[in-house]
DNA sequence: CTTGACTCCGTACTATAGTACGGAGTCGAT
DNA sequence: ATCGACTCCGTACTATAGTACGGAGTCAAG
């Protein structure tokens, strides 16, 4: 069976050896024991590493990834900290939906109103960045 | 009639000192005429810094402002390449909206089917993240 | 037993948009 | 003349999520 050193890992996990490294500095893999100071990952660190992945594709940052796994790891850790961790990121996500559709729907009238032909001098773009 | 130093300058245009010396070593203000070592203002740059502001209000970089900047200054910027930005910046934001759309409908999915009752075995959160 | 691939570590760098610091010089008012 | 406020400059630091570097050590194959 070979041995799963970083570079296997990474591989396996479909990062980079130097993010993996990365994960361990921030405290987000455990460093595995070195053999003859080699890190030797058990198959769990590539179960953990996909997580952390799968996380930051629902938006979670890597701070709240760390709470997330260390509610995981821990007892004392319930479901309602889990939803509660979730519900916070939902709200933030549709903040930020509500921001970029208004900046959309500002953008977009400035846009629809510049005709795109002739100089600068009454672009109603430029105009309405320099005036208010 | 007082003199715009850079403290002046900042007030004036509701940003920090240290704001204002970043935007110069950016290149998206111009360094003035110093009298006696103390940079000296001209009107147009409060001017200037509120375009920026207002700018990245509309979601554009500094990057995107300096090329806004860059077209409005020389004669050759055309109203056409700045609908051009503009309609790119458009397209930016509407497909980050889409991303948000996605992951609030994913997270909402995940968070409803989360009774926010027990302990972590079984949390549908944490196994959709874990799983697949 | 040499060669190439891999790993070790600390440090520095990427991008973004600033913010903070410290020692020196200067301005205006008292 | 002195004091406080302001300004000068370069550099370093914030946050986020990595990426890159360089010199040393190690492993496996030929």
């Amino acid at each position: 069976m070979e041995r799963r050193t970083i570079g296997k890992l990474a591989d396996e996990a479909g990062v980079g050896v130097e993010t993996v490294r990365f994960y361990e500095r921030s405290g987000l893999v455990q460093q595995p024991q070195k053999l003859s100071g080699f890190r030797e990952y058990p198959a769990d660190t590539v179960e953990r590493i996909r997580f952390i992945k799968r996380a930051q594709q629902l938006g979670f940052s890597l701070t709240e990834i760390r709470e997330l796994i260390g509610l995981n790891g821990c007892h004392n850790g319930s479901r309602a900290e889990v939803k509660q961790l979730t519900g916070k990121k939902l709200q933030e996500i549709r903040q930020k939906i509500e921001d970029l559709e208004r900046l959309e729907s500002t953008l977009r009238e400035l846009f629809d109103r510049c005709n795109g032909r002739g100089s600068l001098s009454g672009c109603p773009i430029i105009e309405s960045i320099v005036q208010r």
